[in-house]
Formats: C-alpha cells, structure tokens, sequence
DNA sequence: TGCCAGGCCCTCTTTAGGGCCTT
C-alpha cells in the first residue's frame, strides 16, 4: 500500500469544533477543538483545547456546547491553540462527521496563522449515509445509538464528539472488512464511498471485496 | 431595516426547491 496515496483508513486524526456559529465567513470562530489520534484503529493521543474567539459566545452556543463566557475568559487565544493543533494533526488523514463544517473552521483557522493542512478529508456523515440507510437519521448522535456505540453520555463537547465519531468511524471500517470483506480498507476508498450514488454502492462494496 | 452558510442529496428535478447536518 502507497503510504501517500493508498493510506489506511484506520489510522486517522478524527477531530470536532466546537465555534461561535456555523460560517466563518460571517465572522464565526472556533471556541474549543477536540481530537484523537488513530493508529491502526487505536486511540493513541488526544488533544482538547478551549480558545477565546476575541468577542464574548451567544447565549445559543453556550446553552447548545454548555462552554461560556466565563469559562473562555482567560483561554488562550484562538491562534496560539490553533499553532499547537497543527502540530498534532501533521499530514495525517483527517475525520470528521459532516466535514464540510469543520474543514471550513479548520482551513479558516489555520490561515489565520499562516498555516495550512495538507492531509485530505473524509466525511463520517456522508459514509454512514450510505452503510446506514435505514437509520432514523445521521446525526451523530443518532447513528452512535443506532449502532449501540457507548458513550459517556456528553454531546456537543469538542473532545467527546470526536471520540464518538472515532468509534463510529471504527464501527464503520470494522463491517467494510467483516460483512463486506473488503480488507484493508483505504482512506482513499473511504472518500470514493462517501461520494457514491447510494444506489451503486452495492456494486462498489461488491467490487472493492476480496 | 432586513438579511445573514454551504455542501450534499432527493425528487413532485435538470431553466428548482427544500431537507439534512454541522455550531
């Protein structure tokens, strides 16, 4: 296996923001980054972070992420958190459930501080639409009770939202290998997944099989 | 004052609209 360009879908950085809002383009910055790293389908590091965005939270997001004001005051600010999370992500692939979201932040952030991200992304959600598509949902939340994954009860936390989507990721890599007996599974494969019309995903599980 | 995200994906679609998902 390419160590560029065919790398293992189990080892992984699976990281969550927790921010101000949904956009940074409207002025929206992160409060909190949570993350694991993955190696061979371990958790062997984490990393969690509060940062002062410069400007006090809404009521909304410390009710929805219980972080507040008070709590952010005396964080450190969001580059010198953001310089420090860089180190820990390297060129890792990178995880997160609706990715689109947090790689905005991520990229956002980063530039902040004249950083980039050169590992590539893939999406829990867009996975776990295809695998999952009799769940009643695919928030994260839901598809973790779907699938019975423990927890330890806290959502919306940086940290414990990306421990969850590590175990799902997991949970999700673990039946590609056993039901569809496709081993190992790829990052790249993993992000041709979460791009495959549903209805053809049986034909590319089928196809990606031993 | 009024407005305010963005990408994915389905369908009563493709010259569009709206729900889902993230905070």
């Amino acid at each position: 296996m390419d160590a560029q360009t065919d790398r293992p879908a189990d080892t992984v950085v699976v990281l969550d923001f927790e921010t101000t809002g949904l956009s940074p383009n409207q002025g929206d910055r992160a409060i909190e980054i949570g993350a694991v790293l993955v190696e061979q389908g371990k958790v062997v590091a984490r990393f969690q972070e509060l940062m002062n965005p410069g400007f006090r939270i809404s009521s909304f997001i410390a009710s929805y992420t219980g972080i507040t004001n008070s709590m952010l005051r005396n964080a450190p600010p969001c580059g010198e958190v953001m310089d420090r999370f860089a180190d820990f992500i390297g060129d890792h692939a990178l995880v997160a459930h609706n990715a689109s979201f947090d790689s905005r932040f991520l990229d956002a952030e980063l530039q902040q501080i004249g950083r980039t991200r050169s590992g590539a992304f893939a999406c829990s959600m867009l996975v776990a639409r295809r695998l999952y598509q009799t769940a009643p949902n695919h928030k994260l939340g839901s598809l973790v009770e779907f699938k019975r994954i423990p927890t330890d009860g806290v959502f919306h936390r940086a940290l414990a939202d990306s421990e969850m989507t590590a175990k799902l990721w997991l949970v999700m890599l673990e039946e590609l290998r056993g039901e569809h007996g496709i081993d190992p599974v790829s990052f790249p494969f993993m992000q041709k997944l979460s791009r495959t019309a549903k209805g053809a995903v049986p034909r590319l599980l089928e196809r990606a099989a031993r």
